[in-house]
DNA sequence: TTTGAAATATTAACAGTGTTAATTATCTTT
DNA sequence: AAAGATAATTAACACTGTTAATATTTCAAA
């Protein structure tokens, strides 16, 4: 029998609450089925399978993490616009450690990309890439203002990227906490130093 | 019928070629019990579940990246030896990407630890911890030799690494690469530019 | 040497997984 | 009403980690 009219959209969102609350591997597709209500085999006349379910969502991580930088604009000074957008790659990485773990460490989702994408032209990651490019955009308006002298601004993109990266992920999956002298250390206590820890990095960066 | 003699050596030694050459999901227990030539059950008359195998493996792995970190003390100048710490850091992560995850990437080795260790001492990570005071001495070697002024050793400690592992995690995941605009790169142009990266990022430390 | 406990391995089974093929039910159009 | 397209279903396959119950072998004591 034929329960309702089903949709896209509403397999990626509940997949999305589950992938978010347990993981991709606790995240099963008989699971979303029954929370939809539906048939598990439903889904797959929607999706080809949980390796595209999942590259739905990290592309919905990218589409939200460009929505954040959106409002760097309004931040004029150059400098102050790559620290500003530092803090918002924090801030996405500890509000959305399920998507941060999807777009930036999960390797389903790229593998999707290299297998599904025509042949021809080797894989794009169009999403990833853009976002990259506004950081090294930004890097060249601060070298238009007298910063980073003598630097490649795509090597020095990476070398941010890569350090946002590392504190991100050592804070996302617990290292920061175990590494700390002090036991017990709460949550907020962890994303403080995380945070601090960016506040040193960007006075490094003033004076190279 | 009772086939041979097994040893918790031997079942080890399979699952690591196993994980490192399949990852941790495509490796089964059954996979593992059929290549050493008995019953899937018999590995838990060893070891308690798949868990503990992968965190055995990830006490494997920080052996192996403790000898490597014990010919530095050959290298007398401290910021000549914060240098070959990081280079040596950077190989282990490109020669073995299996274990890098298992170390510093996967939950699975830390959720074991939290669960299984006497739960009145909040969770060790003993490894890990002695290969970040190593860092941490090194930098305070650096220090006493006047570099970092006017910075906490523990907070450099944390950056710096957070940096390698940021790089090291790109790479090994694929970013590195599509990020670039050159295409078809080969693995070994894509390590140069990591190897490239990190000697950029060891000037800028000397100048702080 | 026989007996019996300890050690070691095995089979059977449970509850779950992603995925495909074949089938049924419903809606739409002629 | 009949036919075709659409949308959902059930059944099945080949796996997965793990537990319980069972069998086999080893080895020391009687």
């Amino acid at each position: 029998m034929k329960r309702k009219k089903i949709s896209k959209e509403e397999i990626l969102e509940v997949a999305k609450s589950l992938f978010l609350e347990q993981g991709y591997e606790a995240t099963s597709i008989r699971k979303i089925a029954s929370r939809i209500g539906i048939s598990p085999t439903t889904i797959y006349l929607y999706y080809k399978g949980k390796t595209e379910i999942v590259h739905a969502l990290h592309s919905a991580g990218f589409e939200l993490l460009k929505k954040k930088f959106e409002t760097l604009h309004l931040v004029e000074e150059p400098f102050e616009r790559l620290k500003a957008m530092g803090r918002c790659y924090i801030d996405f990485a500890i509000e959305n450690k399920g998507f941060y773990e999807i777009m930036f460490i999960m390797k389903e989702p790229l593998k999707y990309l290299k297998n599904s994408e025509k042949p021809s032209c080797d894989s794009e990651w169009e999403e990833g890439k853009t976002a990259f490019h506004a950081l090294i955009s930004t890097i060249e308006d601060c070298m238009d203002n007298g910063y980073f002298k003598h630097y490649d601004s795509h090597t020095l993109a990476l070398l941010i990227w890569a350090h946002m990266h590392g504190l991100c992920t050592l804070n996302n999956n617990g290292q920061l906490e175990l590494v700390n002298n002090k036991t017990d250390m709460t949550i907020q206590e962890t994303e403080s130093i995380l945070k601090q820890s960016f506040e040193v990095y960007s006075q490094m960066l003033k004076n190279i």
